[in-house]
DNA sequence: GTGCTTGCAAAGAATTTGCATAATT
DNA sequence: AATTATGCAAATTCTTTGCAAGCAC
């Protein structure tokens, strides 16, 4: 398990590593994310930190997606959201109720996903698969 | 092969069944929808109908959707587009480059979603699952 | 000090809504 | 004739941009 501390540390030194200043609004952008257990909309983040501007938040994610850290998922309905990212490729498990959104992984679909790929005379480039659910919290 | 006369009469009596009145503005962004190939967006039908207001295009694309004739997928990219349904369970072909969606149908592949969907504690509602690719008019 | 950042407010882009008018059944 | 549908324009929602003032390095 990876404590907050690691997370807001792992976080602050990803924007440094893309030239990125450290400044006050960015940490507490940082601290939040950390903080939080699952998924988060930008109206989350604007919530608890009132006094930062709307800009600065949405790019400050934006600069966290550069560092790919922090992954973008558009839901089913259009609203948009955001999870910290392992780096690793993976699929996503997201609460119809909730929009929490979880990764996950499992070699097997992958390795289905690869032969399925075969079959279409395209190139295929990626893929992107959720998973909806209702989790825990709200069953 | 469906062709374009029976894709339109398809829709128009789908309006009809869900209570709906066949109008001009709507026969004519369905005889747009039935022409287009691929997939398309609110955009498309407008540049086409520049008569028609946006709101009746809007309107309409809803009430398509309504019918279950009509499918809309949001892009990873957060666009919006609009391709027919079978009304089927199935996945989507994206082009990358140029945004056209196919659909997409593998026994094979849902095996295995219904596999990993066991493995998975909470309940598990359904899932979507997009290919990315180049087209062969985009490649 | 220099240049990157911030916050504000204004601008955008996409979609929705209210309402008087027009068209369908 | 009774209702539903249309088009316009205004309102919404979410996000981005321009710019003067404020910080980090």
């Amino acid at each position: 398990m990876v404590s907050t501390i690691d997370r807001k540390s792992e976080l602050i030194h990803a924007l440094e590593d893309i030239g990125c200043r450290v400044t006050g609004p960015r940490v507490e952008i940082i601290q939040e994310i950390s903080t939080l257990e699952g998924s988060f909309t930008a109206e989350d983040i604007n919530t608890r930190l009132p006094a930062l501007g709307r800009a600065t938040i949405f790019r400050t994610i934006k600069l966290l997606q550069d560092t790919q850290k922090l992954c973008k998922t558009v839901l089913f309905d259009g609203t948009v959201r955001y999870s910290l990212d392992t780096g690793f490729h993976h699929h996503h498990l997201i609460c119809v109720k909730c929009g929490d959104i979880k990764e996950m992984r499992s070699m097997e679909l992958e390795r289905v996903l690869r032969v399925a790929a075969k079959k279409i005379p395209d190139q295929v480039v990626g893929h992107s698969l959720e998973i909806y659910r209702i989790c825990s919290n709200c069953s």
